[in-house]
DNA sequence: ACACAAGTGTAGCCAAGGCTTTAATTGGCG
DNA sequence: CGCCAATTAAAGCCTTGGCTACACTTGTGT
């Protein structure tokens, strides 16, 4: 191997940009499952693996492996034949993703996307929102509600 | 609760919409390597292989492969060793994205998004935006700029 | 007590989208 | 003209996140 440190690519515009949004869109499920998960744990006290599945529209060892995948990152846990739990920091997540998506929503309404599509679109936008625009996004909507 | 575990999924929520989302995902890509064939096209009258794995921030064989993707969609047409070129389905689409990806930084701007942040964030955004929330944009903006 | 249904887990396949390594083509230069 | 560097292509591997098929627990009902 010749040492080819991965220093910056080169010289290139900002082909960071787009690692960047990659590596969102990687986080992007482990959230959705997350909230999901956590979602659950509200309504029925635990979150079952067919229930995990079945609400997120995929089959059941799928969601298994998402499952797995949480408890590498540490934010689940659970026992075979066991429900899934959210740890504290698998809490922590969820909390801050249903936050964020309620955000969003909110913001697309207030700029005039009619209430269905923004809960659509949000799903899909909230993993790409940064916490810097999150901040904005709550200042414009206090602004607004101020104002109106 | 009594055992009775034969109860429909309650209050499932469509699971649909991360189909949508998903689907969205899988054209993200697409999309952006269009619009950069698009650029590249605009600046030097062609777009080689190097380029656009420079600005994508990828090898060549992952440039090469997502080439591949775009002539197997009909999207791009390309000869062996030469530049590779959009159709004009290739051509539509990338300006779609180049115009929707402005409307989206103006927006972000707009609701007072920092200007850097917003053109990083758009670049994950930009493809989960539906026509309905784009059109939405272009009218709040329009009508910010009528009022300042 | 045991059988069977439902739920869960495991294995193996596929496509996408990254990567590295190796081969081939092109084209410029000595 | 022939060789070499740069470019492009091809082949093979990895991970993610879908899927189906099949195996195994669990626990409920007779």
């Amino acid at each position: 191997m010749t040492e080819t440190p991965n220093e910056t690519p080169d010289n290139a515009p900002q082909p960071e940009r787009f690692n960047q949004a990659r590596a969102a869109q990687a986080m992007a499920v482990l959230e959705d499952y997350a909230e999901m998960i956590g979602d659950l744990m509200d309504e029925m006290g635990e979150a079952r693996i067919t229930d995990i599945a079945a609400r997120m529209g995929v089959t059941h060892p799928t969601a298994t492996k998402a499952v797995a995948r949480l408890k590498r990152e540490g934010l689940a846990m659970s026992r075979p034949y066991r429900g899934v739990f959210l740890t504290e920091a698998g809490v922590a997540l969820a909390d801050r993703v249903r936050g964020r998506h309620r955000t969003v929503v909110d913001l697309l309404i207030a700029v005039g996307v009619p209430a269905e599509t923004a809960e659509l679109d949000a799903e899909g936008l909230e993993h790409y929102v940064s916490a810097t625009s999150l901040a904005a996004f709550e200042m414009f909507l206090a602004n607004s509600a101020a104002r109106s």
